[in-house]
DNA sequence: GTCTATACGACGATAGAC
DNA sequence: GTCTATCGTCGTATAGAC
């Protein structure tokens, strides 16, 4: 959870180290093109090459710096990503009835991108082998979910079932018809299964029925 | 669902056709090889040139029976093992409650096999891309599995629940629970969680409770 | 019909010049 | 920090031996 890249101010040194050296925003520039690109086609189908000509360098230039390669690479677009879901998922200073309302609300979103949706799902499955470069990053993911949501629905379940099989069902669920939608978007209706889970739960889903779009 | 491959018998023809030719025999070999290596390690980090070596002989070899490359040899390792679940899913001496028994079933093998679980998960998440050569294969078969459980739940609903609906939900779920299963075996059953949704639903679940391995 | 040999272009990656 | 040059491997294609 704790915020990488370069310190905002150099905590007492001496020297008034420039915040962003050239390499920093060469960084940032080659990571903006990488998600856009792995979000628009996928993660197999970009080249290290494709990137590098989006960032306006050679793909040697890039592996100079991320010398992981394309997997790091992706793992710094997939970490970006995180911690603005986090930010919204984690607040402390909401309750249980707001953490579903978010997310409700990063479902909606994830219906309007596609692109970013695919990534992720075909990634935690190929993060299945434990010689995946994201296989940690995957299990690490689950588990800070699975406790995250066993949590909430803990205060809402009041004995009628178990919280942390309930959280385990509940991200399968996701999980699941992401799937089912990205092969068939006007089949599935993620929102709406989502409300039938609560609903079967016995959560009362009303406050957040009439949503338009 | 018709059977593919050379008929038994030449029905009347003069001729007494050998039933299977040598090209027959190397096409099971390799098809056999791919589905072993596949198993192993997934579809992407098995190249053809691997294949061909397991089945004895070189990569251009594979190429002649299989004029379609690496991923007509995927959809005939897929094809052959639909076959198989699908034999004991659509048995139609089969009542409701032993469709969800043979669900039970499958899902108990699966545990066992997490080679082939792994690929199915990494392929159906793939295959979202409409360029994949297995995209209108998944299309199609999620299509299939929807209306089967469909009309299985709906004869179980008693008006209680929507069985599309719960059809989409039973698929997402097992889905989901594979790729949390592949990452962490330990942590996740599979075949309980399966339960509780039944539960769920309402649906009396205790004549699978006591299974045993 | 069965299979080998060989070649092509693109990929991820590395070494070293500037 | 960025480049060019190069490596080995990949999927694929074609020519031709048997």
């Amino acid at each position: 959870m704790a915020s990488p890249g370069p310190d905002r101010v150099a905590s007492g040194s001496p020297i008034p180290a420039k915040r962003y050296t050239k390499g920093d925003r060469t960084k940032e520039r080659i990571v903006d093109a990488a998600a856009e690109l792995f979000s628009k086609s996928g993660y197999l189908a970009v080249s290290l090459r494709d990137i590098a000509a989006a960032a306006k360098l050679t793909h040697a230039g890039t592996l100079h710096h991320f010398p992981g390669g394309k997997d790091e690479l992706l793992m710094r677009v997939l970490e970006r990503r995180d911690q603005v879901d986090a930010d919204v998922l984690f607040d402390e200073h909401f309750d249980a009835w707001d953490h579903l309302g978010q997310l409700v609300r990063i479902i909606e979103r994830n219906a309007r991108t596609p692109g970013l949706v695919a990534l992720y799902a075909k990634l935690s499955n190929e993060a299945s082998d434990p010689d995946h470069p994201a296989h940690t990053y995957f299990r690490r993911r689950y588990e800070i979910l699975r406790d995250h949501f066993a949590g909430i629905l803990g205060e809402l379940a009041d004995g009628r079932f178990d919280p942390g099989a309930a959280a385990q069902h509940l991200l399968a669920l996701l999980d699941g018809l992401q799937t089912q939608w990205l092969l068939a978007p006007d089949v599935i209706d993620m929102r709406a299964r989502l409300m039938d889970f609560l609903a079967l739960l016995g959560i009362d889903t009303s406050r957040w029925e009439p949503t338009s779009g």
